[in-house]
DNA sequence: ACGACACATCAAGTTACTTCA
DNA sequence: ACTGAAGTAACTTGATGTGTC
């Protein structure tokens, strides 16, 4: 059996079938809105007394329970909660042929619903969340690894694929992008913590050694008579060398470090690549 | 050519909801 | 059963780019 609601601009199709002393519901939401539509709803209705062990709730639809003649203050139907345990087969609605995707998206909204009838649902301003299905994560985190961005004909594509409304495709991108961008964050912070710990390390035992050597000039003054030994400080890490004959070498080698750290970041502006570039190692990247 | 406007998209921040320990 | 934290879908806001008039 089948019914055809018309609500306002929103007609809604209701497919109705009886099992056993309950009876099965699948109905099509229109998402007024946006103009797509929701996958179909399954609903359990259960007897006034439930004698059936699984749990139920209730769920407010003041506009089904009018169509179905029930009286307005009863409106608060029982509802089985279809659950992820359930055999699909046992659907008696024949629009039960729907994908997994489609089906996720119906138990869940089920739950959802028959636990928050709240007065947003009669002004229609609460927030449907969904929770996406692990084969609709999969399939998205793939898309994401191939581009993290979408054109307007791969977000249709995806959201056709996934049963899902476009705007849903794009949010999910526009929330990855911030999520890689936060554990990136993280990383950096991590590594700039290190890099910190690391330089704090060498700073404490390079005054160790200038203090050694001061102590060293003080109780050997004669070495000042030695031909003095002239500092140069590199300008891009502030390293100090000696300009002897090791120095000289020291040097050298940190001037071309500072050259190649100049040919190869020429472009990457941000504090921790300077840094890392200072310190001639690899920034730490989160892959997409 | 230029400015005004509408529209789409993005990042950043926030809220609301779900899940899990 | 309850609770707080974490994760995340959905939302808001402001900026920016593009197309059209």
């Amino acid at each position: 059996m089948e019914l055809a609601l018309s609500l306002g601009d929103t007609p809604k199709t209701v497919s109705l079938a009886t099992k056993n002393d309950s009876v099965s519901l699948c109905i099509a939401l229109a998402d007024d809105k946006r103009g797509s539509s929701y996958p179909p709803v399954q609903l359990d209705l259960l007897p006034s007394t439930p004698v059936l062990p699984f749990s139920h709730s209730h769920l407010r639809i003041p506009w089904l329970s009018d169509a179905l003649g029930m009286e307005r203050v009863t409106s608060e139907i029982p509802v089985r909660v279809v659950d992820d345990t359930d055999d699909g087969a046992a659907l008696s609605s024949p629009n039960s042929a729907v994908s997994s995707f489609q089906m996720d998206y119906c138990v869940r909204n089920n739950r959802k619903s028959s636990e928050g009838a709240s007065d947003d649902d009669e002004n229609g301003s609460s927030r449907k969340k969904l929770r996406l299905s692990k084969q609709q994560s999969a399939f998205l985190e793939d898309s994401f690894k191939e581009h993290t961005t979408l054109n307007p004909k791969q977000k249709l594509a995806l959201a056709k694929q996934l049963n899902l409304r476009p705007r849903q495709v794009e949010v999910w991108f526009q929330n990855r992008r911030a999520r890689t961008k936060l554990k990136q964050t993280e990383v950096d912070c991590e590594y700039l913590k290190r890099c910190c710990e690391s330089l704090t390390e060498e700073n404490r035992r390079l005054q160790k050694e200038l203090q050694e050597l001061r102590a060293l000039k003080t109780c050997q003054p004669f070495f000042m008579q030695l031909p003095a030994t002239t500092l140069t400080m590199c300008p891009a890490c502030e390293r100090v060398a000696t300009n002897t004959a090791t120095g000289a070498a020291a040097a050298a080698a940190s001037t071309t470090t500072t050259n190649n750290n100049n040919a190869s970041a020429p472009t990457n502006n941000n504090s921790v690549s300077q840094i890392s570039a200072a310190m001639s190692v690899d920034k730490p990247r989160i892959l997409p």
